[in-house]
DNA sequence: GCACTGATGTCAGTGGCTGTCATCACGTAC
DNA sequence: GTACGTGATGACAGCCACTGACATCAGTGC
């Protein structure tokens, strides 16, 4: 069976090729059936026909391959908010930011449940997620200071989008829920709003 | 060196007392030192007069050893969001919260800046530190829900506030920056509220 | 042909982390 | 005061994530 998959690939040069996502897939469905800790990098790497030592020259570890889309996430948010237009408000800039990324989630849902289903039952995987996230928000409130944004705004900015992200994803996924993401985001950040005004 | 520390302690039952507080002492002196990943959990334990499998036995990683006040302040915070009256808005239950964390750091500025050093070295530290913050995020949401506060709006909150207690923090150990945190925090608030003010 | 490139394989080694059993000062019962 | 139980620790073997160094070899350019 970990053998037979490589056969679905036609041999174009001298070796098989899309390594990278070759590996990305043999490790979601390992992580899928028996559970991060259980799997072993060596059999990820043997399920996609290559060694061990050649997952680590693609992946810097064994969370990392559950990682891959995270760079063209944050390149959709952070261009969408340094897209606006000079005069818009940061947290304007930011619900653009949101949207953008919804788009790209679109119809991905079923993937998104997959992985996240992994990421949710081992530490972890949620400490590597919330890293990116992090890296995320430095990165849109890097966009918000060239922008003309000062400190703290800036920062603070990032982070309540960040915020708005996390919970408005959580809802995306969960068991039954059809709505788009974009609405999903829209009224998570509304409802930042609502909670924020302080009298 | 490293056996000369335990000769501070007097022996007072079987084995040298304070085991963890010895433990995480040599830690960061060691993570300070020679950087995180220059640093082996044997060499941490030999400095407090132990073996690596003991150290094990106290913290479940190399990492955890410089967490250990994470529940003290996680208890801090979601008694202070408890403990408002009942018609309190949420975003002044987390208030409350974050004067109370305040409180607790205003004498541990120092330890505070030495600590955040080693961890912004490294970035499995900051992962890790993320986790924490992710939890305390969670704690303070149900703090919230017990007090009647639906959801999204319990979460959203709570990551508010989360938000406003990194920025704060970051603020509250610049080099240089001497007002008290209880200040910066709220002045981060006040910033957050302003910027989510949307039309 | 022939040297060069670059992705991969092989192998040895480090260190984080765990399971298991032995040790032994202390408290307690009798 | 002797015997027994307790609990923190030490000793040891082992797994696996991850790394450095070197070999291999199909393709490429000349």
């Amino acid at each position: 069976m970990s053998v037979a998959v490589i056969t679905y690939y036609r041999r174009m040069g001298r070796w098989e090729p899309n390594t990278r996502e070759r590996l990305a897939k043999a490790a979601l469905e390992l992580y899928s059936e028996r559970g991060y800790e259980q799997a072993t990098v060596a059999e990820i790497a043997g399920r996609a026909g290559l060694t061990e030592r050649t997952y680590f020259r693609h992946y810097a570890d064994k969370r990392e391959v559950l990682f891959d889309g995270s760079p063209v996430l944050q390149k959709l948010f952070v261009d969408a908010v340094e897209g606006m237009p000079a005069g818009a408000a940061p947290i304007d800039a930011v619900a653009a930011g949101l949207d953008a990324v919804s788009a790209m989630f679109a119809d991905r849902r079923a993937f998104a449940r997959q992985r996240q289903a992994v990421i949710v039952a081992n530490a972890e995987l949620q400490e590597r997620e919330l890293i990116k996230l992090a890296s995320l928000a430095a990165a849109v409130a890097g966009a918000l200071r060239s922008r003309g944004v000062a400190e703290p705004a800036a920062s603070l900015t990032a982070e309540a989008g960040i915020a708005v992200f996390k919970v408005g994803f959580e809802r995306w996924i969960a068991a039954g829920e059809e709505r788009p993401m974009e609405l999903l985001m829209r009224q998570s950040l509304d409802e930042l709003k609502a909670v924020t005004a302080g009298a």
